[in-house]
RNA sequence: GCCCUUGUAGUUCAAUGGAUAGAACAGAGCUCUUCUAAGGCUUUGAUGUAGGUUCGAUUCCUGCCAAGGGCACCA
């Protein structure tokens, strides 16, 4: 890579100028405004100090023993400023690299940092018999986005879903059921309205409560009657709706661990450490947490159940036994930050190595501009009723602009439009953060937005569409001479970098902005004059740049989890 | 009360301790006999506050202010 290229010149230079003492760090950024070159370093800076030389200085003569053996890659090195040193490429190198983008293709940007390595991911995990509501979209989207950059960093990913089978939750939705009389009429809806009813009685209403712990309790023994029959009923389509949705939204799951199994195992192995790491309070067995600087939790109730806690234990082991991961990643809400901050504690003093081994990733949550959303739905808005109405909103603006345009939006076409414009809005920020949701901004196709770089990728196509009618091939030979490197070729080179800090980092962010930046520039290129022109002999370069940047950008788009059109 | 996270243009977001703090939307003004104007080009506008560390701080540290979240039988 470019990258290594540069840092083992600076390095000889270094050496031959005997600088520095122990091996320096060098630090090669991209300077945020391209006149300032491609790459560039603050070696001098930071080395002036210790050597007691004047930055500038330093960053002269560094300078000249690069241009002692300058590698063809480097066209222009120049001091700039307090002392940084910046580095040109030449277009040689970029006509090099666009070569390799069109013979690499759907393999461009992968990178090898993460090869080797095994990671489990976890995501969305869902509560049967409650609704899969935008907490939980927010989260699959974040958890596929980061699975496909993993892979794509040489790791082998292997996502799985963690459902929420046996609960309190799912207690109070089935005691609402048979309060209701409901319990033949069963769909996702009903168990919907009712997680919500027999929430409100079991805060409000001491006998339903006394009743739905009875229930809770026959459930967690696996007591064979109506109950368990209704609970079965309920929990298996609750899973299929699950299922559902999930495809839907393009995720797959290699494996599922349900809360109930995790429970069983996690029980035993809190009891056999009472006494070590934890202690029994109020009937209860706790694990005191602020010995450590963390919140005390109770892992086993004194009506003698697994709460969430026990279950996360035994949780870690079910996955650590099947599949022996590098890295055991659980993504998840910020609310959950200290609890699981505990989890990890008491996960290392039990398994040592599994502990460590387990990361505790959280994404913000979502919260609405304006607030007109959360009155349209009440609380939190289910999934579905959440992208449908998105899709409503593009549906409506598809209809105007069909009016300009030769193409006609079919439903398939509006829902990759709808998903392009959530998912954008989900994954452009850093993680972390909460997410201010803006409805009329995630459906404009305006700028800084998923269906701007899925029109960018429109345009493109039909570029090379026109460009295969006229008979334009695609060329990077011999044009190096012709064509000064412009602010797309500056931008395509750097996808595997951005790849790689996205993998390391965790944060699909990187790629979002980076797109955006990158279609930005190509539209301006398209902007500036015919890019399919037999006359022009720049022209198979234009094109070849053109599919380049398609290349890039697909790629890009699908680690996002968005689909690239052909048209639209 | 204790703990965690976040404060950047009017708004929503960027910025691996570096150069003139980038975009997008909104506002003002251009731009389709040309491959998709859902585009492009100009332009107005920002680091909560007070200190500290550093050659250099949006970034690290401390106080204050503001917002969100968490603090034992929910998940």
């Amino acid at each position: 890579m470019i990258r290594n290229i540069l840092e083992n010149s600076i390095e000889t230079a270094l050496w031959e100028l005997k600088v520095n003492k122990t091996k320096p760090i060098i630090n090669l950024e991209h300077p945020e405004d391209l006149s300032h070159g491609d790459y560039s370093t603050n070696i001098a800076m930071v080395l002036a100090k210790q050597v007691a030389q004047n930055p500038r200085e330093l960053a002269e003569k560094i300078v000249a023993e690069i241009k002692e053996r300058q590698p063809k890659e480097i066209s222009k090195i120049e001091v700039a400023g307090p002392g940084f040193i910046n580095f040109y490429l030449s277009s040689e190198f970029f006509v090099l690299q666009n070569k390799e983008i069109l013979k690499a293709g759907k393999k461009f940007g992968l990178n090898q940092s993460l090869k080797g390595k095994k990671i489990l991911v976890e995501k969305s995990s869902p509560n049967l018999f409650k609704p899969f509501h935008i907490g939980h979209l927010l989260n699959i989207t974040i958890g596929e986005s980061l699975t496909r950059i993993l892979s794509f960093s040489g790791a082998k990913v292997i996502s799985i879903a963690y459902p929420s089978d046996i609960s309190l939750g799912a207690s109070k939705t089935i005691w609402a059921l048979i309060d209701k009389k409901l319990e033949n009429k069963m769909t996702i809806n009903i168990l919907g309205e009712c997680y919500v009813y027999g929430t409100k009685k079991y805060d409000e209403d001491e006998k339903a409560k006394q009743e739905i712990i009875e229930i809770n309790k026959k459930i967690n023994n696996k007591e064979s009657c109506d109950i368990w029959n209704i609970y079965k009923k309920g929990r298996d389509l609750s899973l299929k709706y699950f299922k559902d949705i999930t495809a839907r939204l393009d995720s797959k799951f290699a494996g599922y661990f349900y809360e109930s199994e995790a429970g069983v195992l996690g029980k035993k192995i809190v009891e056999k450490y009472v006494g070590k790491f934890f202690e029994k309070s109020e009937g209860a067995i706790i694990f005191k947490g602020e010995e450590y600087g963390l919140h005390t939790r109770v892992f086993i109730t004194s009506q003698n159940l697994p709460v969430y806690e026990a279950k996360d234990i035994g949780l870690i082991s079910l996955k650590f036994k099947k599949y022996n991961p590098d890295i055991s990643l659980v993504i998840t809400d910020v609310e959950q930050k200290q609890y699981f901050e505990v989890i990890k504690k008491v996960a290392i003093l039990i398994y040592g190595d599994w502990g460590e081994k387990s990361m505790y990733w959280q994404h913000g949550r979502m919260q609405f501009e304006g607030g007109d959303i959360s009155s349209r739905y009440g609380n939190v808005p289910l999934a579905e009723d959440f992208i449908d109405e998105v899709k409503k909103g593009v549906s409506k603006k598809m209809a105007s602009v069909e009016k300009k345009s030769s193409i006609k939006g079919d439903d398939k076409l509006i829902e990759n439009i709808t998903m392009a414009g959530l998912r954008y809005s989900f994954l452009r920020s850093s993680p972390g953060k909460n997410i201010i949701f803006d409805f009329d901004k995630s459906i404009s196709f305006e700028g800084d937005s998923g269906p701007y770089l899925q029109y960018s990728y429109a345009r493109a196509q039909s570029i090379l569409r026109k460009a295969k009618e006229e008979g334009v091939k695609a060329k990077v030979e011999n044009t190096k001479s012709k064509v000064t490197p412009n602010t797309l070729e500056k931008l395509l080179y750097r996808f595997p970098e951005i790849v790689e800090r996205a993998g390391n980092e965790y944060s699909p962010h990187y790629i979002a902005t980076y797109l955006i930046e990158l279609a930005s520039s190509f539209n301006s290129f398209y902007a500036t004059g015919k890019i399919v022109d037999k006359k022009d002999a720049e022209s198979p370069y234009k094109v070849a740049l053109t599919e380049a940047f398609s290349i890039v950008l697909k790629n890009g788009l699908n680690l996002l989890g968005i689909q690239a059109p052909e048209k639209m």
